[in-house]
Parts: C-alpha cells; structure tokens; sequence
DNA sequence: TAGACTAGTTTATGTTATAAACAAGTTTAC
DNA sequence: GTAAACTTGTTTATAACATAAACTAGTCTA
C-alpha cells in the first residue's frame, strides 16, 4: 500500500514554501513571495498555517522602518519535509513487476 | 522557481489511483478500493474525475452478474503522471547552493 | 420472499485554498 | 503639512474540494 501523505504539505504552496526553507538559514516574507509566485493573502495564511503546525518558526520585526517578516525551519519541520520526501519517492518509484 | 504541480494530483487518493494506474494493465474498482484503504463513495468520485480529465478510461461491464468498473490509464494521464514526477523530483532536489 | 450482501453513485457536510478587501503605518509630491 | 501613493502584511468572504453517509439497483441465501 502506498504510504499516506502529511496533508499540511499536499498543497503546492505550502510545499514550496517548506522546500524553499529547507534549503535557507531564514527568509524574508517578501522573498518567499517572489519565489513562490503567491499572492501576499495566501502566503500570509499558509505561513501561518505552518507556524500552527510548529514547522516553521515565524519572527516579526523591522527593516527600513517597515515590518518584517522572517521564517525558519523548524527541526519538526524538517523532518516532516524528510518524511514527505520519503513518501513521495515511494509514489514515483511504485511498479507492479 | 519551483515548478507547478497538476492540481489533479495533489490529492493523495487521486495520485494512489494514477500511481497504481501506471503499473498495471488495468485495475478493477474493489482492486483500487483494497489497494488505497479509501471508501467506495470517495474512490467513484475521485475516478470519476480522473475520467472527466481524460486520465482514466472507464469500462463498465459484470462479473459474476455483478457490476464491475475497470479502470485504465490513458497516456494523458500517464503523461501527467511524468509531469508531475518531473516537477516533484525538483522540489524533492531542491537545494540552495 | 425477506433479509443480507455486492457494487457502486449521489448528496450533504465540513474543510480548505484563495483572492479581495482591509489595516496600519511610511514615503513622496505638492 | 497633508493628500496620495506605496509597503507589508492580515482578515474575510467565497468558491472549490474531499469525504463519509445515505441511497440505488440488483443478487444471493435461507
């Protein structure tokens, strides 16, 4: 049987963002906007759905006087990304004999 | 950036279907439905849709004066299913330098 | 011939993803 | 100095979606 998929990360977006994470030290919300393509409404909320999740740690602060948004990986984070990687690989590698 | 995923299959019983799809012949519905733990309802609504995609060719016939829906992969949906191969192995490779 | 079973389909519901609208402050132009 | 435009997000309204429960249509069994 196929192994099941964490559901928090069947979403492209909030793949895309916990892939993009995986492989930085921390990133700026407006830099998970260009290279998502998202619009700023639904990244606010998947962030945010994967700071309820305890995946991604979310700090909140200033640059140039405006406010800033900066997220991390968290190590439940990472190994939920490791998990899903794992998973997906059985997906792509499935063949009957 | 990191490529688009096919909506299509971004549920997990639907890529099961399309994955189990890709290794057969083809599959009978009580075949599906032991193969993806999914219920009766769930698995006939989502082949239904997979079918309406031009995924999945649906054949309906008897076996034992029972019903019986067989299920085959068409190669838009073996197509897609490279697709969306392709496009995960980018997120599953993905990293920063 | 009534009850239990098979093989699905339809529907009712709760959840979810998403964009549009909004908020709160900052910079710019006049 | 103040109105207009811009920045950086958050909240919300809506439409789409996944799912299980309820239903359908027919078959077997006792």
């Amino acid at each position: 049987m196929l192994p099941n998929l964490d559901p928090l990360l069947q979403t492209q977006l909030r793949l895309q963002i916990v892939t993009l994470l995986a492989g930085v030290d921390d990133a700026e919300f407006n830099w998970l906007l260009e290279n998502t393509g998202a619009t700023r409404g639904n990244l606010s909320v998947q962030i945010n759905k994967l700071k309820d999740a305890g995946y991604v740690k979310v700090e909140k602060g200033f640059k140039n006087n405006y406010p800033l948004t900066t997220c991390q990986i968290t190590s439940k984070g990472r190994k939920a990304f490791e998990e899903y990687v794992a998973a997906i690989t059985k997906y792509i590698n499935h063949q009957q004999k």
